[in-house]
Parts: structure tokens; sequence; C-alpha cells
DNA sequence: TAATAATTTATAATGATTTTAATTGACACT
DNA sequence: AGTGTCAATTAAAATCATTATAAATTATTA
């Protein structure tokens, strides 16, 4: 966890901003949730517990400068709220999304599967690719389980 | 176009909901506009040209229900705002996008082209794809060459 | 036609996010 | 240590998209 913290504090000073400590108790918080998807207040409330001085809007601007280094991705899966996603460490791309459409549940796939599609993007459209958004809305392996218990 | 609006009104009507002059009106603006991305409030005021008394809560109930019968689809990409993109007629799925950062027009892929990596999907994860959307970022063939003459 | 249900309007409310203005804090120079 | 500068933070207010509410209107059924 160090480590990262220490690299995430070189990518703000090569573009000259500093890790204050807001800043720090933010990334670690997000470092601590990394599997979740959480939601502004979500992150502010959690930081809280670590420094109860902090603002709401200060949050909201350390999650749109980590968005804008590509520390974070921010993301919108249709309710009224963005939600922040720590990056894979290294990764190029936004990683993918199934989200079960019966209990809410997010799951991750890191893997990019979009390798082919963005070649036939490239060629077909003369569009060139950046990054990408993928989620898939569907039924979750459990919820599937669930319902053919429930009819059998 | 009088063809979709009949087909679109037997839509409504197989799930009791009745095709009002605002909706209609709502929706030949959306026939109309088929190409683009309309918000809200996009819309809003496309309309009011049609039928000055609307009001701008009607047309979010209209556009909520056209989202929940999959005859629109509701996309966000990012700013603020949700967008409203009618379906191909027939259309199983959501279309793909690809948005340019250079100059903020979108374009539309109409093909599926994830029709292997759904099946992916399924076997690895044991999710039961119901439906995706997929958003390319990049810079659009206008932009690219753009930059390559500006850098000649 | 009377009663019922669905829909719309206008307005107010909500809730997420952003902006503002004032304050604080860190760092560089003297 | 003292001063100036500038970025960062706070708290509060403002903004903006969206939703809820209540009253009025329109369509539908009995």
């Amino acid at each position: 966890m160090e480590h990262r913290i220490e690299r995430i504090k070189k990518q703000l000073h090569s573009q000259s901003y500093k890790l204050t400590p807001q800043r720090e108790a933010t990334v670690r918080v997000l470092l601590e949730r990394e599997e979740d998807h959480l939601s502004a207040e979500d992150v502010y409330l959690l930081v809280k517990e670590k420094a109860p001085e902090i603002g709401l809007a200060t949050v909201y601007r350390t999650l749109e400068l980590l968005s804008e280094l590509k520390i974070v991705d921010k993301i919108n899966f249709g309710d009224g709220v963005s939600r922040y996603d720590l990056r894979k460490e290294g990764a190029r791309h936004f990683h993918h999304h199934l989200v079960c459409t019966e209990c809410g549940a997010v799951e991750e796939i890191v893997e990019d599967l979009l390798e082919d599609v963005e070649k036939i993007v490239e060629n077909d459209w003369g569009f060139k690719v950046k990054d990408h958004r993928l989620t898939f809305h569907g039924v979750c392996k459990k919820c599937q389980e669930k319902e053919l218990k429930a009819s059998s």
C-alpha cells in the first residue's frame, strides 16, 4: 500500500500537484476499498473517519483531480451518482463491469476483452481509440442459481 | 416515419399506455433528430416548438417511459446530463458510441461487435448478459486529419 | 352521464455537484 | 524569524438536473 501511495505522490508531483493530507486520506480510502464502487458521498464519510475536518467539496475536488490524472476512473451506472474506481496499477484501460439487474451487484473484469474490437473500430471507422467503457447488464451467477432453486 | 410512430403506439398499447399528443410530439422529435444525442432539456426545447404547452416534467416522464419500454436508450457520457437515443427498429441491443475527446462529436456504431465478448463473459463468469453499453473515447477521423495538417 | 383512472401542468422540493469568498498552510526569499 | 506568494481547504451558498406533489384536465369505463 505504501508503495502505491508513493507512486501516486510522484504522479501528482509530475504535474506539480501536492499530496496534501486530505488527498492522502482520500487515496487511502480508495486503496482500502478497492473492490467497491464508492460514490463521492461514500468516500467523504469514510475519509471523515480518518480526517474529520475534511469537507465534501474537497473530496469532490480530489476525486476530480485523480480522475484527470487517470488514477481513478469516474463511472456512472445510471443511478444518479458518479462512482469512483481506482485503476489497477499500470493499467492503460478502464476495466469492464458486470452489473446485475436483480441484486445490483457489480463485478469487475480486469482482462481487456476489447483488443479485437478496438482494432475493428480503428480500421473501419478511422477512430483512434484512447480508452473505453464497457458495462454489461444482466443476471449474475448467484441470482441465476436463486432463480433455479425458486422454480424447482 | 408514420410507420414507426404506429409501431411505437402499438408498443405502448401492449403495456396499456397511451400515445398522448405530448408523447407523440416527443417521439416525433426523437425521430427527426435520430442522429443526435439529445438531453432531456434539448428534447424539451424542440418539443415546445410543436407543442408549446408541454412541461419539462412531462418530457422527463415520457423519456423515462420510452426508456423502460426499450424504445429509447438513456446514456451518460460523463457530462452531468443523461442523453436519450432512439433504438434502431428491431435492435435487441444498445448500440455503441465513439466519443471524440477533441471535438466532442459522437458517432454511432450499429453493428454488434460484442457477440464474441458476450460469449466469453457468459462462459467464464457465468453472467447472463441482457444488454451492454460500450463507448470508446478517442480521436475521430476528422480531428486526426486536422492534427496532421497542423503538424505539417 | 357519472365515476374512475391516467396523464399533464405548474410549482416546489430534492440531491448531487460546483462555485465563491475567506482562511489556512507550505515554501522560498530576505 | 519575518514576509510574500500561491496553492489548497473550508463552509456556505448557488446551480443544475431531475423528481415529487397537488390540482386540473383528459380519456375511459360502467
